[in-house]
This record gives C-alpha cells, structure tokens and sequence, in this order.
DNA sequence: GCCTGGTTTCCTGATT
DNA sequence: AAATCAGGAAACCAGG
C-alpha cells in the first residue's frame, strides 16, 4: 500500500527536472559512484603506477572481477601509458575485462578534462574527488550501472567463483558489498553531485552533515530505479533511514522533518576526508 | 542448508 | 487531513 500520491510525485519530479525530462536521470547519480572511487587527481595522465594499480583493484572491486588470474604485469605503466592505450591494446592485455577497463579510464580521461571546464562547482581540493564526471559513453537516459555492460560480473564462471585478490593492502580491508551501493552512500553521493541533481536532497549544515529532504518521492523513486523496485516510497526509504540509527550511520535530528544528520559511521561526506 | 547484513514491506500509533 | 516519524515484526535476497 503506497500513501504516495502520484500527483505529489508529478510536481516533484517535474519541478525538479521540468516537463520534457520527466524523469531524473539516473546516470547522473550513478556516475557518483564510480567517479568518487578514483584517485584524487582525477586526470589519469598523471597518474604513477602506483595510482594505475589502485584504479586496476578499484575496476576489480566495483565489477566483481576474479582478480586472481588478471596479468598484472600489463599493467605495470604509468598514467600516461595507460592513456596511450587503444581499446585493442587494452583487450590483448586484460582480455575481457579490457573492455571493462577500457570505457573506464576513457571516462575518467573525460572527466579529468571535464573537472577542469565547470569553474562554477568552487570544489576545494579535498572536495574534488566527487566531482561528477559525464556518462560520455553511456546513452542518455540510461542508468549507469556496470553489470549492464560486462556479461561477466552478471553470470560469473563455475572456475572463478568470486572475487579473490591477487594481492591486497592491509589497510584497504574492502568488505564485499553484493548490493552494489547501500543506501546512505547513495543518499551522500547525491548531496555531493548537487549540481547533476538539482533539487533532491540540499545540506543544511555542510560541516555538521545534516541535511534535508527536499523532494522525498523524486529519491524514493530514483533508489526504486537504482533497485529495480518501481514501489519504491519514502516511507519504506526513511524505515531503512531509521534503521541507520542504530549502527550510528545516522543520527537523528529531533524535531525537523525530513532532515538527517550522518553519523560517525557515514564515511565520505566530509569536505576534508 | 544455515546464517548474516541490509534492506523491503507492512503495520500501529504518535507527532507535526 | 495528510505527511512524516518511530520502531516492531517478518520477509526477502545474495553472499559467505
């Protein structure tokens, strides 16, 4: 039983992105994800190999990619090598996941150069990793999400079960996250995408990490589409919210609707982190 | 097959 | 009156 009335979800959804986009664009909240994983300096020419190899366990991570039986060794360049790569030489290196690795680094190539043309963000360095690049290679519309475009993290084979490092830093403990995005990552990584997602969710104090629901249907439904859940409401949306309480992900913030306050659980809202 | 974490769904009642 | 909040209970689902 949904209390949504679907003309309280019209105005906000149009509102926010107006009568010919209906629709938010998912993409754009999507893109979030991936863009904020990247090492800081977001143009990969100058990446060191350091930074090639934590872009490389990165795409692994994110696309589930048996990381055991990956030829490393081919990758033992710079940021700049990288870039020079053609598609072919990214297939003859990584195989499959050449493809995977291909359309990533050209993304973050365009997104380095991309960082550099929007003045209007005013991003301090420390803020900069969140800059959201353009899905330049994904139709408009469409939601980004990895699995769509690699057959192999959807259906991996009976001889490379799941995902298992070659190697690993013993500060990087990366617990599988088989959802993909949980919820409150997805809720910061709107607020830290403003300008892709005008209207949503705002800060009301950036320093405190509280912030406010603006149109609470319009995120509801984005999160049904991330989750394929076209029932999404905010009603179930703020239960899941309410169940952060406890695991201090979230704190409450008595007496305000729709305002949440992240807790010392929530990672990487901080301008500083 | 069981356990677990992270929701999702549904619910009742309270508050704004 | 409607929207939101609070939180219990149960179900769901993928990974371990």
């Amino acid at each position: 039983m949904s209390v949504t009335s679907s003309s309280t979800l019209d105005s906000q959804l149009t509102s926010s992105w107006g009568p010919s986009n209906s629709y938010p664009d998912v993409s754009m909240v999507m893109s979030g994800y991936t863009s904020r994983l990247w090492p800081r300096d977001s143009q990969p020419q100058f990446w060191t190999k350091f930074q090639v190899w934590e872009w490389l366990q990165q795409v692994m991570d994110m696309h589930q990619i048996d990381a055991s039986n990956f030829p490393f060794q081919n990758f033992d360049i710079d940021g700049h090598q990288l870039c020079s790569l053609s598609y072919q030489d990214f297939i003859r290196a990584a195989g499959s996941a050449g493809h995977i690795l291909f359309h990533s680094i050209t993304e973050l190539k365009w997104g380095g150069q991309y960082h550099v043309d929007i003045g209007q963000l005013d991003l301090k360095p420390e803020y900069d990793f969140s800059c959201p690049f353009p899905d330049v290679n994904y139709p408009s519309g469409d939601i980004y999400d990895p699995s769509i475009h690699v057959a192999p993290v959807a259906s991996p084979t009976p001889s490379s079960p799941d995902i298992k490092r070659s190697f690993s830093r013993p500060h990087q403990v990366k617990k599988h996250n088989p959802r993909g995005t949980h919820l409150w990552e997805f809720i910061r990584d709107i607020l830290l995408n403003p300008e892709r997602n005008p209207g949503l969710i705002k800060w009301e104090d950036r320093t405190e990490g509280v912030f406010r629901f603006l149109k609470s249907e319009a995120v509801a439904q984005l999160w049904g589409k991330k989750k394929n859940n076209s029932s999404m409401t905010y009603e179930k949306l703020s239960r899941a919210m309410r169940y952060y309480y406890k695991r201090e992900i979230l704190e409450r913030v008595d007496g305000r609707r729709l305002v949440y306050k992240f807790g010392r659980n929530a990672r990487g809202w901080r301008e500083s982190e």
